[in-house]
DNA sequence: TTGAAATAAGACTGAATTGGTACGATATAG
DNA sequence: CTATATCGTACCAATTCAGTCTTATTTCAA
């Protein structure tokens, strides 16, 4: 099973838990509420996403994060790449690759960079909006700013 | 980034050289020589692909492991499932998804599985052959069957 | 100017995963 | 019957990861 940490998990979750509000300013604390995240674990990955463009911090008081973009305008690969690096399969293929005893001559690097083309379309093409998409039917659109209403759990499952 | 683990590199690496002589029986210590592994890792991973119907084993003297199925028939998707188990980016979406609180009504799920749709359909893009084309060229084909000659390390780089 | 509120940054710890090895059992050819 | 293989399992060491805590640093407001 290929899958993603758990921290680039809970950092998906918690930009679209803010881009159902992209225009509130949000403090640890709140993600925490909305997510179910333990704070200080809300607190570490917001750090790691403010350092992208997609994500501002306002320090002191009444400050806290908020989106620098629009949601349909924030892809999924950015935020993956803001928590885990490059996104590529095989370490042969990442940047500072000079662990790979063949290097440029490596037989098998034309297949494993059109694997990681492919998936990182894929990853560039969904975008935050079409992660909220369909919260917005479940709720029915009218969710009131500022309701303080901690949506269900959407945390993807723990393996 | 997101990386398969070592194993699974070096289950394609060893698949990779099979392919190169698909005719040919060998056994886990051929294997440690041709591709620099240590015989006791060649052996465990061998063990592991050898449950899937690509490659064949048979026990006892002069026995070994084999191909049943051409290069150009083999797809990475199939030996990295065979490593690693279905291939899917979160774990919100593996088949054993009772993990997830929200299940069906997730609602990135729709968003995940475009992503997974389209990884899988690279995985399964890419095969053996492909992999091993640019090797045949670097050696200008004419590679003696039973050669014994091991080729450079290439594996894929260690990080 | 001072105090309270909030993020920034990094060190630290406990647990889980993974890479790698070893050993005994089983099967086959000669 | 013996030599040569794989098979299966159990095991250890090392790395990685999740999560917490502590100490700055910045900002607003009284």
């Amino acid at each position: 099973m290929i899958k993603l940490s758990k921290m680039t998990d809970y950092g998906v979750v918690i930009m679209s838990e803010m881009a159902r509000l992209p225009e509130r300013t949000m403090t640890a604390p709140d993600v925490s509420l909305y997510t179910g995240l333990p704070v200080p674990t809300a607190a570490k990955i917001l750090r790691v996403l403010a350092k992208s463009p997609f994500l501002t911090s306002q320090r002191g008081a009444h400050g806290g994060y908020q989106l620098s973009r629009k949601p349909a305008d924030i892809s999924i690969a950015e935020i993956i790449r803001a928590i885990e690096g490059p996104v590529a399969v095989t370490s042969c293929v990442d940047e500072s690759g000079d662990d790979c005893a063949v290097e440029e001559r490596c037989p098998m690097r034309g297949g494993w960079e059109k694997i990681n083309r492919a998936l990182n379309a894929a990853l560039e093409e969904v975008t935050l909006a079409d992660m909220c998409l369909d919260t917005e039917k479940l709720n029915s659109g009218q969710r009131t700013p500022n309701a303080g209403v901690p949506s269900p759990l959407s945390l993807s499952g723990v393996k």
